[in-house]
DNA sequence: GCCATCACG
DNA sequence: ACGTACGTGATGGCA
């Protein structure tokens, strides 16, 4: 591990240290009356199914449920994969799939959100007696790729729906799951400002590679979704891309990421389309995207050699992990390896970053005597807790270390927002 | 203690 | 021939 990357860890640690201490302010009415509607459509819902299926069974047992659903209604399953125990899955995905095929189906799936959301509720309401706020842990070496985690409670899985049209939204879970992000608001005097890096990731992979095309479009402003399904389906101008093209393209833009498998890529593409989409289908695309975007092809070659050669992968800035998958004499678990090579630098790199933004902007905010803080860290975003009157400060502040944290042959841009709750402030 | 599920980036 | 996207934490059922 570079010298650089223990450095910017045990500064970090002080930083850390503050965020847990300062917590966060929950706006308890307003989850008491989230749970409380929650409460009464988990009543509702559970009864009409017990209804619908004619006896009692334990909803949270899949074992009993997919029994339910393909021995006693003989539903036909419709996907073929099978947990270890052999039973056939009730996943979302699959029960999704299923909707159409019984009315008990969409109850089900109502019992699983509302089941969801009332744990969220039960851990957002464990505030401190003494602060009045809710103090989470963050584990500065919790993953492999260098991201931190966060538990007791988990501030990094908080529900983020957001309503298109507020006033015509029907789905009442919906507009439940929304205010979530509501029930975290800024003490009085204060406001949130959010700041989310823009797709940090993709930049970093534009860094690593060099691909001549994507660094254009960033130093360009160019639409890096709409580039990559104009050169991918080869079409005559930027702007015949459809918005169909553009997404399929954003989902090999994410794919490339993860070290994408044509069957993943297929997956997503029939997703996408409601359309199937073959193997050969996904095949066919990656290799017309490689062929566009050669620099990111090598870069990815480069990656997988590179852990293959020494046994472990190193971000941009140095912080390394082991990967002993590529060494192992099953071929799955080679191919896992071989992602984790691809996947972990580009991971990593982007926690790097985001996590000396946070060395620099609470420096900066100590060297200022600004009483503002960093009140959360989510992967690719920071929430800061603002009073009033250091808003307009501290909107540059934040812009100017998050932006220019490291020089890169791109610029590195965020999104700010604010407002009286973490909802506003995204 | 492991598995399946589901919330986030 | 095979079966896949990367990284987490909380929960409840089950052995």
């Amino acid at each position: 591990m570079d010298i650089a990357i223990n450095t910017l860890e045990h500064q970090l640690i002080n930083v850390l240290v503050k965020i847990e201490i300062n917590g966060v302010k929950i706006d308890i009415e307003k989850l008491n009356d989230v749970e409380h509607r929650l409460l009464n459509r988990l009543q509702t819902t559970t009864e009409k199914i017990m209804e619908i299926a004619g006896k009692e069974i334990n909803l949270n047992s899949n074992e009993q449920l997919s029994t339910l659903l393909f021995e006693t209604l003989e539903l036909q399953p419709k996907v073929t994969s099978k947990g270890k125990s052999g039973m056939i899955t009730v996943n979302k995905l699959h029960l999704t799939k299923l909707k159409e095929d019984h009315e008990i189906i969409p109850f089900i799936l109502n019992y699983r959100k509302i089941n969801t959301l009332l744990s969220f509720c039960n851990q957002l309401k464990e505030v401190h007696p003494k602060t009045g706020r809710l103090h989470c842990n963050l584990n500065q070496i919790g993953t492999a790729t260098g991201r931190f985690s966060c538990s007791n409670p988990n501030l990094q899985n908080i529900p983020n729906v957001k309503l298109k049209d507020k006033d015509n939204e029907t789905d009442e879970l919906k507009i439940i799951a929304s205010k979530f992000r509501e029930v975290f608001i800024a003490k009085k005097g204060y406001v949130l400002i959010g700041a989310d890096y823009s797709q940090i990731e993709l930049r970093v992979m534009t860094e690593m590679s060099q691909d001549s095309f994507l660094l254009d479009a960033y130093n360009n402003g160019i639409d890096i979704h709409k580039l990559t399904a104009f050169k991918v389906f080869n079409c005559s101008k930027i702007s015949e891309v459809t918005e169909e093209q553009r997404k399929i393209a954003k989902t090999i833009n994410f794919g490339l990421i993860y070290g994408m498998s044509a069957v993943g890529l297929a997956e997503s593409l029939t997703a996408i389309t409601k359309k199937h989409h073959s193997k050969e289908d996904a095949e066919k695309m990656m290799s017309d995207y490689f062929t566009q975007f050669k620099g990111v092809k090598s870069c990815l070659e480069g990656l997988v050699d590179y852990a293959d050669h020494h046994g472990y992968s190193r971000t941009l800035f140095g912080r390394i992990r082991p990967i002993p998958e590529l060494a192992s004499n099953d071929l799955k678990i080679r191919e896992k390896g071989k992602r984790l090579a691809m996947n972990s630098p580009v991971q990593g790199s982007a926690a790097d970053i985001i996590k000396m933004a946070m060395v620099n902007c609470d420096k900066a905010i100590t060297e200022k005597g600004l009483q503002s803080k960093i009140i959360l860290q989510i992967h690719d975003e920071l929430l800061f807790e603002v009073p009033e009157n250091e808003v307009e400060i501290m909107e540059k502040l934040i812009k100017y270390e998050m932006e220019n944290v490291v020089k890169l042959s791109i610029p590195l841009t965020i999104e700010l927002g604010k407002g009286a709750n973490w909802a506003e402030a995204h």
